[in-house]
RNA sequence: GGCGCUAUCGUCUAGAGGCCUAGGACACAGCCCUCUCAAGGCUGGAACACGGGUUCGAAUCCCGUUAGCGCUACCA
C-alpha cells in the first residue's frame, strides 16, 4: 500500500440521467477525497458514441452540482484519449500479453450459440497461439481484427476495501477483447489506461463491477503498474429487491430536486444508504459527514431505497431551516405557480405551514393557498365535512363571520380571533369543532391546517372575511361532485 | 449453466465471542396534546435464513444448504 496522495474518480457514462446509485457512488468518492485530503477527479466515459449525449453530460454535471459534489480535476472526456488507449493496447501486443484475433462477429455469434446449446462456455482461443509473424502478415494485408488480452492462468485476488478478500481464477475468464477492429478501446482497457494516466489510487465504484476487477488487475500488471485499492459499494435496490430502475418511480437525482427535496437531506440520506458511522446517528450535519466517513463503514450487502425515510429526513431538514432561508426559493416556486408575492411578508406563512410539510413543493402549495385562498379547492375530506354538517355548515360559517367582522383591524390577532369564535360558539351552543372546521374548509378546501385562529391571522382580515362569505370552495376539478 | 457477491425487525441499520431476555431510525398501531392535520412526547408489535461445527460461551469465527443479487458483448 502506497502513501501517495489519494486520488479518486467518479466516472459516469453519459447514456442516461444521474441516478441515485451513481449519485451515492459519487458522494462516497467525494467524502473519501475530502476526508483524506485527496483529489476528486471527474471523468465522463463517453466512448459509447451511440448512446452518449451532451444533454446527459450536462444533466449529470448539474446533478452533482446540486448535491454539492465538487470535482478538483476535470471533467475529462474519455473519448479524447483514444490514442493513449490504443498505444497501451499495442504495448500489450508488443510484449505478448495480447494477440491479434481474426474472428468475425458472425463466427463469434455462431460459437456463442453452439456453446449455449451444448451447455458449455464459449471459447474464442483459436488465434491465441497463431505465430506472430503470420498474425502480423494478415494484419499488414489489412485483414480486420481485434486485439485480445491473454488472461493469465492464475489466481487473481485483491483485498477489497468493503468486501475483504475477493478471488477469481484466470481459467474462469476467457481472453477478452481490448481493442475493437476499428482501433477503439473496449471499456476495461480504456478504464485501466485512464486510471493509470490519472494516477488513481482508490477505485470506489458499484458492486456490479466486481467481475471486471480481475480483468483490470491483470491489465494493470501486464502494463507494469500496481493496481489501485478497490472498494465495491453494494447496489441500491427497489422495494421489490430488484436493482433500482425506472419502474420503481423516481430514480434520477433531478426528480428529487423537482420534488422539493433538499440537497443536504439527499446527501444525508444517500450517505446512510449502505454506510454507517456506527451507533445511532440519523440526522448528521453536513459538516460532520466528512470527518465521520470511512470506507470500512460501508455495508457489504445491497440496500433498498426507502422513499418514506427520505421524505421524513427532508421534513427534518425543513423544520431545521429558518423560514428566512427558505424564502428566496419559495418565492421562486410561487412565482412559477402564478402567485404574486411581491411586497408580501412570507415569514409567518412559512412558519405556519412548515411543520406540516415534508418537501419544498408541498410547502409552496400550502403557502400559496394562504396567500391566495381563492385558489383553494375542495378535497374529499372537505366535501365529507360539508355533507356531514349539512345546513349547519353555512350557518356556522356565518356565525363565525359575524363574530369576526366585529373585530377591529388592529385587533386581528390569534388570541382575539380565538376568543371571538369561542364566545360566539358558546353563546349559540355550537361545538367549537363544528365552528372551526367549516372555516378551515372555506379557507383551504380541506380539513387539515394549523389551528384555525392562526390560519385566519395569517390570511388577514379582509381576505378572510371575504372567503367566509363566499362559503364552500369549488371542488377540485379532477373529481367533480355536487356542492352544498 | 459458470464465476462472484450477499444474508440482523417490512425497510435503513447498531453489533467486530460474554455488555444482547439484540439497540436506534423510517413505516405501522395505541395513548397524550388538541378545533383538524402535522410536529412533539410516551407505549407497543416486529429480526439474528436454515443445518452442522469451533468454544465454558456465538448474531458475531469455520463449513455446508437455501435464497437473493451481479457479471458472463467488438456496452459501459
Amino acid at each position: 500500500m502506497s502513501h501517495a496522495p489519494v486520488r479518486v474518480r467518479f466516472a459516469p457514462s453519459p447514456t442516461g440521467y444521474l441516478h441515485v446509485g451513481g449519485a451515492r457512488t459519487a458522494l462516497f468518492n467525494w467524502l473519501f477525497a475530502r476526508k483524506t485530503g485527496g483529489t476528486f477527479v471527474l471523468r465522463i466515459e463517453d466512448t459509447d458514441r451511440e448512446r452518449s449525449t451532451d444533454a446527459h453530460t450536462r444533466v449529470i454535471l448539474d446533478g452533482l452540482g446540486w448535491l454539492g459534489i465538487t470535482w478538483d480535476e476535470g471533467p475529462f472526456f474519455q473519448g479524447a484519449y483514444g490514442d493513449r488507449h490504443r498505444a497501451d493496447a499495442e504495448r500489450l501486443l508488443a510484449t505478448g500479453r495480447a494477440y491479434r484475433c481474426f474472428y468475425t462477429k458472425e463466427e463469434m455469434d455462431a460459437e456463442r450459440e453452439r456453446a449455449t446449446a451444448e451447455n458449455r462456455v464459449a471459447r474464442f482461443d483459436r488465434y491465441a497461439d497463431l505465430p506472430v509473424a503470420e498474425a502480423e502478415a494478415r494484419a499488414a494485408r489489412g485483414e480486420p481484427h481485434t486485439i485480445r488480452f491473454r488472461v493469465p492462468d492464475e489466481e487473481i485476488a485483491w483485498l477489497d476495501a468493503v468486501h475483504g478478500r475477493i478471488s477469481f481464477h484466470g481459467r474462469d475468464m476467457e481472453d477478452f477483447i481490448v481493442l475493437r477492429s476499428d482501433g477503439s478501446a473496449i471499456y476495461n482497457m480504456a478504464v485501466v489506461s485512464d486510471d493509470i494516466a490519472m494516477r488513481i489510487t482508490h477505485v470506489i465504484r458499484g458492486d456490479d463491477h466486481v467481475s471486471n476487477t480481475p480483468k483490470q488487475i491483470a491489465l494493470y500488471r501486464a502494463l507494469g503498474h500496481e493496481p489501485p485499492v478497490f472498494a465495491h459499494v453494494p447496489m441500491i435496490l427497489g422495494d421489490d429487491g430488484k436493482k433500482l430502475s425506472k419502474r420503481h418511480g423516481a430514480t434520477a437525482v433531478g426528480d428529487y430536486q423537482a420534488q422539493g427535496i433538499f440537497p443536504l437531506a439527499m446527501r444525508n440520506f444517500l450517505a446512510l444508504l449502505g454506510w454507517s458511522p456506527g451507533g445511532d446517528r440519523e440526522i448528521i450535519p453536513d459538516a460532520e459527514l466528512v470527518g465521520l466517513f470511512s470506507l470500512d463503514g460501508i455495508q457489504s450487502k445491497p440496500a433498498v431505497f426507502d422513499l418514506r425515510k427520505l421524505e421524513w429526513m427532508n421534513g427534518q431538514y425543513l423544520s431545521l431551516t429558518p423560514s428566512a432561508e427558505l424564502e428566496p426559493e419559495l418565492r421562486r416556486l410561487l412565482d412559477g405557480m402564478g402567485v404574486a408575492t411581491a411586497g408580501r411578508a412570507l415569514g409567518p406563512v412559512i412558519d405556519a405551514a412548515k411543520v406540516r410539510s415534508r418537501t419544498l413543493t408541498h410547502l409552496a402549495e400550502q403557502v400559496a393557498v394562504r396567500l391566495d385562498p381563492a385558489r383553494a379547492r375542495l378535497d374529499d375530506k372537505g366535501a365529507a365535512l360539508v355533507a356531514r354538517l349539512g345546513d349547519r355548515f353555512l350557518a356556522n360559517l356565518a356565525l363565525v363571520r359575524e363574530a369576526l367582522a366585529a373585530l377591529p383591524a388592529d385587533g386581528w390577532t390569534p388570541d382575539a380571533i380565538l376568543a371571538a369564535i369561542t364566545a360566539a360558539a358558546t353563546a349559540q351552543g355550537v361545538k367549537l369543532g363544528d365552528a372551526m372546521q367549516p372555516v378551515r374548509v372555506a379557507l383551504t378546501g380541506g380539513t387539515v391546517s394549523e389551528p384555525v385562529n392562526e390560519l385566519l391571522a395569517v390570511v388577514g382580515r379582509a381576505v378572510a372575511l371575504e372567503r367566509l362569505a363566499a362559503g364552500v370552495p369549488p371542488r377540485a376539478e379532477a373529481t367533480p361532485a355536487p356542492v352544498a
